[in-house]
DNA sequence: GTAGGGTTAG
């Protein structure tokens, strides 16, 4: 009994049994041992022991030595293809997707001539890597799915879930759900795949019906995939109600407990705007991880909370989690957001650190963070650094050089765009054509226009608005009216975009009237319709109307005034000659705001010769440190009027003090595509002589027609 | 007794 010789395992099953071990365990050091074993005894050749083996390095990542175990495969079977199919369906990107491309081809061109066809296992592996192919994908994925059912394979489940997510992913959800319909057997695999595809095209509503499927099936498949996807359908505002019941049900089933749950929470209250809920349910997470950070993190930055996404960042850091490239995109979209420049500098240097320099979201999400903090140089060195930006990053740069102003620099960069042949998107043309709205490059204007079309863009939002708005800027009212009419949806924006194109163009009334029709549309206006409206007002010299809708705005939509709106204020009543109300209207508003109000009221003063308080504004603007050169060279010249030398004297020592020098004027015209800009005093045109001459002899035409240029004491000073 | 599909952060 004691001494009963055991069986000693025959080579071939040790081999078997070490590989399986090894695979497990991810162990490359001893694979290669094995593999070396395996060559000495010639088994390499047959296919028991070296599918494991295809099999093992593929788990190892190790594609070029799974390729050589399986080309050495004598009578290679499904099995020996299939491995080598999905290691590289299973690592992904394009170029492997396009190896199992290659691999399947071979395989069905090899199989009457060894016997050997694909079955399910393979179609798994084509079906995963088909999203990733970089040509013609939804071709592939059909030819895939006619075989796939030509081979018997379209009752399997792996099949069938790879599909619905293969649909999934290239987009077309209804296909996915046909795929799905027809299944005669699902898994809680196949219900996550279709309810994170709709979840992904933002179809909250037909994944809530088929979780509810799902649920009323009776499916034993609640599980913590299930419930991530679901959530993930959830993280709109409009599914807040539903969001907050699957939480209570991650409570319930305890699958709250795993952190992929409790992060689809924390980000599902992130994107539906309830801050406070994420937050107390990120606190209540155990084993925090990196995402659980990133995801309260880009919570707080997108609703617009970015002091308080960078307090989560700073305590992040101190937690020990190390951040990854999605914390670092949502905190530099944060400090773009506050204009943090030292912030996002600090998050630059340990983004270079951590090695993702040049991942392209970190870069946009850098180019922008640059441009918004004013640092449009440094947005561009960022942009250069990426030999091939994606389309994102092109727009994101030229709208950096359009947020500061840099109009033709923009248009440049657009330029070279297109030299490169790279397809814009309706961001990028909204910018370039804000860049010509700018400049008021009517020509340029239309070429754009005329790509817009070409590229078969609509007059949807955002192209449309900003077309409108850039043919009223450029004073082709009529050109933007017929955009602005042929729009099929107008929001806030579109319809402040063509008010202020009219007010702009002198057409107060019709901007009013503009506001009406808004009204009656049922769109509700916004801050800066009120700062259109306002203006209109002031164009006009409607003081009445414009204290009812500045009113208008407070009382009835709840919109707190800015100093934008004090503004317009301030020049309607000193517009209309009111100064002494307009005072009193100032010295009502905060404080905050003084250095902008009393510049405008000094203004008209100076329209109205209005000494006194035209002098009482200027000591207010002196007094808050004004750095604008033209308020004490105008209150100068007030107190020269007025003969007090002494106060001309000690605005003047002030204006050197702080080393103000007088702007020169300047103006520029576009013609035939070329900017032509004059800058007061300077005789650098080419063709100086000739306009100077012209500008003389309609001086003299309105002249003799009567007009009498002002030339009070104080524009004589000023041109002095 | 070898091989396959799904979730969370931009």
């Amino acid at each position: 009994m004691t001494n009963l010789p055991l069986p000693s395992p025959s080579p071939s099953r040790s081999f078997f049994t070490k590989l399986l071990h090894c695979t497990h365990h991810k162990n490359l050091k001893h694979a290669q041992t094995l593999h070396s074993q395996i060559i000495q005894t010639g088994s390499s050749s047959c296919p028991f022991i070296a599918n494991p083996l295809v099999n093992l390095y593929a788990k190892c990542h190790r594609l070029t030595e799974a390729k050589l175990a399986f080309e050495e495969i004598k009578y290679k079977d499904a099995v020996s293809w299939n491995c080598l199919i999905n290691a590289h369906s299973q690592l992904g990107g394009p170029q492997n997707s396009v190896s199992v491309m290659h691999l399947f081809r071979r395989m069905v061109k090899e199989a009457n001539e060894n016997d050997v066809y694909p079955n399910g296992h393979t179609f798994t592996g084509v079906f995963t890597a088909v999203p990733d192919l970089g040509k013609n994908p939804l071709g592939a994925g059909k030819q895939g799915h006619s075989l796939a059912l030509a081979f018997g394979c379209g009752c399997d489940v792996y099949v069938g879930s790879s599909l619905v997510s293969m649909y999934c992913k290239l987009g077309l959800v209804c296909d996915a759900r046909k795929v799905f319909d027809r299944m005669p057997e699902r898994n809680s695999v196949t219900w996550v795949a279709m309810i994170s595809g709709y979840a992904a095209q933002r179809l909250g509503g037909e994944a809530v019906r088929v979780f509810k499927l799902m649920v009323g099936v009776g499916e034993e498949g609640l599980n913590e995939f299930v419930l991530t996807s679901v959530l993930s359908a959830f993280a709109m505002p409009e599914f807040i109600a539903s969001g907050k019941q699957i939480h209570c049900l991650g409570i319930k089933s305890g699958l709250l407990s795993v952190v992929a749950v409790g992060n689809a929470v924390v980000t599902m209250y992130g994107k539906c705007g309830s801050l406070d809920d994420a937050a107390k349910t990120f606190e209540l997470l155990s084993g925090k991880n990196t995402i659980s950070w990133s995801a309260l993190i880009t919570g707080f930055a997108q609703s617009g909370d970015s002091e308080k996404a960078l307090e989560m960042f700073s305590k992040m850091n101190h937690s020990m989690v190390k951040p990854s490239e999605f914390t670092l995109v949502g905190v530099l979209n944060a400090c773009s957001d506050i204009g943090a420049t030292r912030e996002g500098k600090q998050v630059h240097g340990s983004l270079v650190k951590l090695g993702f320099e040049s991942q392209i979201y970190i870069r946009t999400a850098m180019v922008d963070m640059y441009a918004k903090c004013g640092c449009v140089a440094d947005a561009r060195k960022g942009f250069d650094f990426l030999q091939e930006p994606d389309i994102v990053l092109w727009t994101s740069m030229i709208g950096g050089y359009v947020q500061n102003g840099e109009n033709e620099d923009a248009l440049v960069l657009y330029g070279k765009m297109q030299i490169r042949g790279i397809f814009p998107n309706e961001l990028t043309m909204a910018s370039v054509l804000k860049a010509c709205s700018s400049l008021a490059a009517l020509e340029q204007g239309k070429q754009i226009h005329a790509c817009v079309v070409k590229y078969g863009f609509s007059l949807e939002i955002p192209i449309g608005s900003a077309l409108s708005s850039m043919y009223a800027k450029c004073g082709s009212l009529n050109d933007g009216n017929l955009v602005f009419r042929g729009m099929p949806t107008r929001d806030v924006i579109s319809w402040n975009a063509m008010m202020s194109g009219l007010s702009q163009n002198g057409y107060g009334n019709e901007a009013l009237e503009l506001f009406e029709e808004m009204l009656s549309e049922g769109t509700k206006p916004d801050y800066v319709t009120f700062v259109n409206v306002l203006s209109a007002c002031s164009h006009m010299g409607l003081v009445e109307r414009g204290w009812i809708f500045f009113n208008m705005m407070s009382n009835e939509f709840h919109i707190v005034p800015r100093v934008e709106h004090y503004a317009c204020m301030v020049d309607l009543l000193s517009r209309a000659g009111k100064l002494t109300e307009a005072k009193e209207f100032i010295e009502s508003t905060p404080t905050e705001h003084g250095l902008c109000l009393w510049q405008i009221l000094l203004s008209g003063c100076r329209n109205y010769r209005n000494y006194d308080l035209g002098a009482y504004a200027g000591e207010k603007l002196m007094e808050l440190g004004s750095k604008e050169s033209s308020a004490y060279v105008l209150l100068s010249s007030i107190y020269t009027v007025m003969g007090r030398r002494g106060d001309v004297e000690r605005v003047r020592r002030m204006m050197n003090l702080l080393g103000l020098n007088k702007e020169p004027g300047c103006s520029w015209i576009e013609m035939k595509s070329q900017i032509h800009a004059f800058v007061a005093g300077d005789q650098m045109h080419p063709q100086d002589k000739q306009i100077r001459a012209e500008v003389q002899r309609l001086s003299k035409l309105i002249t003799d027609e009567g007009y009498k240029p002002v030339f009070d004491l104080l524009s004589a000073d000023l041109e002095s």
